[in-house]
DNA sequence: AGAACTACCGTACAGTGTAAAGGTAGCGGC
DNA sequence: GCCGCTACCTTTACACTGTACGGTAGTTCT
């Protein structure tokens, strides 16, 4: 009767991927980042140290977040047209940081790419080998694709405001500022701009990636 | 005899300018970094609590941090053609950044734009709208730019080599996962590219650089 | 039965930001 | 002279971080 079936040996064992998920969960709930590994550990009904037996250390547990989030983005289905696949890409990739804001900012520490992550970018480029971009050319594409929609979405979350009640108050003491210290370019755009009430940063967004794809278009065949 | 001089009163009091060039040089050379309050401290030879006379919290401390890398970018010369003076500014703005590593993970977390940071943006914007652009057209272009060079200094930052023989290390790594999972197109880029002896990748900076510049040209007066 | 292994826990340490309170030097006013 | 006042810095303390080290149940292999 000691050799019993014993349903819950003590509890269902952990799993990197149930670390993972909880995770990522806690960092988009929380919005302040990673959890601490002592958070991380009550939520799953663990102490610590325990983690330490499924990743060598926090930066492996961050890396394996990132590639998490990689594994959400939509990827340029095989023999697709490069240039809606490339501006899809993109706004799922925004979407994406945008869900999981904790991200952008870890692309920094990332120490090495995990396996969605180079998938990712291995159909990426293809899509656009494909479409007739040579390798140095599709390096260049993809350089400069990435490079806007991390920044954008880094910029994005780094606005001082977040509704637009927020902006109100915020904007007051900024005008303030651009009054003492004559910004009056600044001053303008905020107040025939920015404080508009129809005004959305993000909308700038598609503004840029339209320009960034139709410049791609002009060049795929002249480089290199 | 007791009301001599005293050339140090004790030492030389603490000036908000001398802790953050010394936070900067030390985030500068240590590459760990914006440094701990009681590291900042010792260098300063003082203990970590005066530092709170100076900056309400440490958040205090590093948007004062980057509000002085944002005083090394060049700004654009009063009346100067955009064109260039965009692509100057450009260049200006990723070279602080690479001089500062760990300012552009910082943008991020900035509660409250500086004097320098108002005034570099005030200076932008007031080049592009002497060029012609509308207020929503500069910024869009204000937007655009910024995020491109955020962006490729956030990747930059985040290649897993800095020099030519860690490259060869790291490659033979990546090499063995893009083997290992089929991804042809990664591997072909790797081994025509980005491992042949020349190739540097910040000299996409340039490219992508360019791309967006004759954008903006085309649609300069296009926008709005 | 004993050994080896897996999965977890307890304890401990050095480091972090910072609140609270205290000290001390230099000052102007009585 | 002395009394506060302010500016600057220190001491102490607390809650929190990542993680090294060692231990302990339970399972599996031999």
């Amino acid at each position: 009767m000691t050799t019993e079936p014993d349903p819950t040996p003590r509890r269902t064992p952990l799993t990197k991927a149930a670390v993972l998920g909880a995770a990522v969960d806690m960092a988009d709930r929380s919005g302040a980042g990673v959890p601490s590994m002592r958070n991380l550990a009550d939520r799953l009904g663990v102490k610590a140290m325990a983690l330490y037996h499924h990743f060598r250390n926090k930066e492996a547990l961050t890396d394996g977040m990132t590639d998490l989030v990689f594994a959400e983005i939509e990827l340029p289905a095989d023999g697709a047209d490069w240039h809606p696949a490339m501006r899809d890409r993109a706004r799922s990739l925004r979407e994406a940081l945008r869900r999981h804001p904790w991200a952008s900012a870890l692309m920094d520490s990332r120490a090495q790419p995990g396996p969605a992550t180079l998938r990712h970018h291995d159909a990426v480029i293809g899509c656009l080998r494909g479409g007739g971009f040579t390798v140095a050319g599709a390096a260049h594409a993809f350089a400069l694709i990435d490079a806007y929609v991390y920044g954008f979405a880094l910029q994005e979350r780094s606005l001082p405001f977040e509704t637009v009640d927020d902006l109100e108050g915020v904007a007051e003491g900024i005008m303030q500022s651009m009054a003492d210290a004559h910004l009056p370019h600044l001053a303008e755009m905020f107040t025939e701009l920015a404080l508009k009430p129809g005004y959305d940063y993000g909308e700038e967004f598609e503004v840029g990636l339209d320009l960034i794809l139709d410049g791609l278009a002009r060049r795929r065949t002249d480089w290199r």
